[in-house]
DNA sequence: GATGAATGAGCCTTCATTCAT
DNA sequence: AATGAATGAAGGCTCATTCAT
C-alpha cells in the first residue's frame, strides 16, 4: 500500500507545472510543451489526465479557486472583530496571490474562443470567486453603507490584486505584513477629498 | 507635396485596428490578419510601418498611453477643489477604460519572450501609466496621509479597472455616471471597519 | 495578360499531388507533408485553397469523377452499337483507373469520422458515379434483362477495377487494349455453367 | 495440465478485436488501443502476441485467408455441377465477405511503408486468396473458353466485392441468396452487346 | 507604397510502443 | 503472463513574416 492516488499526484503535479507557465505567460502564449517540462512529465501525459489545453486551464482555475475559498474558511474561522476579519482577508488574498498572481488576472479576459461548456465552467469560477469576498464584505459593512456590496467586494479585490502584481512585476521584494498595512489604512481612511461645494483653493478637507 | 501626412493617417489606421483587436483577443491570441482586416489595409502593409508584431503592440501601448496622459491633462486642467479632481479621474478612467479595457491588463503580464529593447519600452509605458496617476494623488492626499502615493494610485487604478472589466465581461451596460458616484463614496468613506480593539459586537466606527 | 486563373493553377497543382498522394497510400497513411511535397508548395499553401485535408480528399474526389462523367460523354457520343459503346466504356475505365486506380477504391471506404457535410458531398460523389455507368448499362441491355441495371453496372465496375488494380500493383504493365478485349469477352460469354439439373457427375457444359 | 493452449485462446481473441477494427477502419486508421479493447485484454497484452501492429495486421490477414480457403474447400466438397460449384462459391464469397469486407479490400491496398519482410507475407497471402478462386474457375470453364483463368477468378471476385460492399456501405440489408441468384444470373447470362458487326437496331445476341 | 499569395517554423494532439509493477 | 501509465515521435493545422508583382 505504498502510493496512495498516484494518478491524484500526477495530475496535481501537471496542475502546478500548468500554473507555473499560465500565470507567466498568459493562455494563449503558454505551450504545452513547456508545461509539461515544467510538470517533468512528457507532454502525451499531460492528456491521460486533461482532454485538452483549454480543459487543463480550466481545471486549474477550478482547482485554485476552491483553494481560495478553503484558505478563507480557514483563516477567518472564529473571527468576530470586523477589522480582524478585513485585515485576514487582505492578508489571506495577498498571500494567495503572491502564489498565484497572473493566473488570476488570466481569469477575467475573454476566453472567446472557447466551446459553450468550458465557459460555463469558467464562468462558475469567477461567481464563485467573487462570492467568497462579497459574503466577507456583507459581513462587515454596515446595513447603509452606500455602495454595493459586490462592488466593493471587486474593487478591493481589483486594489488588491494590482498592487501586488505591480510589486512582483518589479521583481519588489513583498512585505506582506507592510503591505497589509497599508491596504487596511487606505480601506479605513478612504480617500480624503473635501466637500463637495468646498471653495477653490481648499486643498485639505479632513 | 499632394497627401500630407499620408504615411501618418496610415499608420493611426492599423494601430486602431490593432487597438481592436488586441484588446479584444490579447496580445498572443490577436492575429495580424484579423489586424489588418480591421485597419482596412493588406497584411504586408502593416510591416511597412511596424517591423514586427511585438514592435505593433508596444507601439500601440505607447501611443494610448499618451493618449490617456493628454486626456487627464486636459480633463484636470483648471479644476481645485480634491473632490472635484478625484471625480474627474475617475470619471475619465472608467471612459477610458471601456475603450481600452484588455489592452491595459495586457500591459501588466510579463512579456516574457519579448527582446530586452521591446521589454525597455513596455517597462516606460508602465511607469508612465503609473506616474499620471500618482501624480494626481499627489496632489490631492493630505501630507500626513499614512500610505505612500504610488501605492494609492495603484490601488485606486486597480479598484477601477476591476470593476469595469467585470461588468463589461458580463456584458452588462456601464453607467459612467452611476459607477462614478460608487467609486467615489466607497473612495470617501474608505471601509468603517471597528477599532482594532473593539469588543465584538461594534460593527461601525466611524 | 500572362497568367489566367493562376489560383486555379495552383489548386490544380495540389489536387495531382493529392492524388498521386492519396492513391498510393489510402486516405489515413498519406501525409500532408507530402502531398505538398508532391505538388511543389509549402504545406501551408494548401490550406489556402483547403479547409483541411478532410476537404482536400473530397474535393479531389469531386474534381475527378466529374472528369471521368465528361470522359464517357465525349467517348460514348455518337456511338451506336451496344457492342461497341460497352467497349468504349470499358476501355474508358480502364484508362480512367491508371491514373486513379486507388482512389476509386478509397471512395467505397467509410470515411466514418467525417462530420455530416463532407458525408454528404461523399455520397453526391458514389452516387454520381454509379450513375454514369448504371446510365449505359440501361441503354445496352435488353429490357428483359433478369438482373437489375445498377447491379450489372456495380458488378463490371468492380471487376475491371479489380483486374486493373491487380495488375498495376503486380508491377505488371497493362495492355489496354489487351484487357479490354479480355473484360469484353468475359461480358459477353458470361460464365458457362451447365444447366441447373444437370446431374452430377458431368463437369463440363458447352 | 491446467488450461490448454490459452496462449492460442488469447491470440484468437486478439485477432478477432482486430478483425473487427480493421475491417471497420482499414489498417491506418485502426488505432491499437480500439482493438485491446473489442479483444477485451490490455494493450501491452497485444504485443506479447504481436511483435508489432504490422506484424498483427499481416497474421490477421493469413489467419483469415487461411480461413477462407477451409471454407472453401468445404462447401465445395463433393460438389459436381459447375453451376452448383459456381454458385456456391458465389454464396460462400459474399457471406465471407459480409463477415469481412473492408479486410479485404484493405490487402490490395499498397502498404508501402511496410518492411521488406512483412511486404512478402503480404504477397503470400494476396496470391494465395488469388490460388483459391482460380483453382475454382479452372475447374468450372471450359478448356477453350477464351479468357485467362486467373483473369476470371479477379473479376468475379471484384464484381462480387464491389456488390457486397455497396450494399453495406448503403446500410441496406443483404439477403444473401437473392444477391447470389443476381450474381448467377449475370454471370451465366453475360452482357448481351450485339454482334461487332451487327447492324444497329439489333439489341440481343445470345 | 501597397498587395496578398506563399512560406515554414512551431503548436496542439494522437497513438504505437515500452516497461515497471 | 498481464497490465496500463508513460513516453515521444510524428501529424494536421496556424500564422507571423516575406517578396514578387
Amino acid at each position: 500500500m505504498s502510493e496512495p492516488a498516484v494518478g491524484q499526484e500526477r495530475r496535481e503535479q501537471i496542475l502546478e507545472g500548468a500554473e507555473a507557465v499560465f500565470s507567466e505567460k498568459g493562455y494563449a502564449a503558454a505551450r504545452v510543451d513547456e508545461i509539461a517540462e515544467h510538470a517533468g512529465v512528457a507532454k502525451g501525459t499531460i492528456y491521460l489526465y486533461f482532454s485538452s489545453k483549454q480543459d487543463l486551464f480550466i481545471s486549474l482555475l477550478e482547482e485554485r479557486c476552491c483553494s481560495i475559498g478553503a484558505l478563507f474558511q480557514e483563516q477567518l474561522q472564529g473571527l468576530r472583530s470586523p477589522r480582524v476579519i478585513l485585515r485576514s482577508l487582505i492578508e489571506t488574498r495577498i498571500r494567495f496571490l503572491l502564489r498565484h498572481i497572473t493566473l488570476f488576472q488570466v481569469v477575467v479576459q475573454s476566453m472567446a474562443d472557447f466551446p459553450d461548456e468550458l465557459q460555463q465552467r469558467l464562468l462558475v469560477v469567477r461567481r464563485s470567486v467573487q462570492a467568497v469576498e462579497t459574503d466577507v464584505f456583507s459581513r462587515i459593512l454596515p446595513p447603509d453603507y452606500p455602495v454595493d456590496t459586490g462592488f466593493v467586494a471587486s474593487m478591493v479585490s481589483g486594489a488588491v490584486s494590482t498592487v501586488v502584481m505591480e510589486r512582483v512585476h518589479d521583481g519588489q521584494f513583498v512585505d506582506v505584513e507592510a503591505m497589509t498595512d497599508q491596504v487596511m489604512a487606505f480601506l479605513i481612511h478612504g480617500v480624503p477629498a473635501g466637500s463637495e461645494d468646498c471653495q477653490a483653493g481648499t486643498n485639505v478637507l479632513f
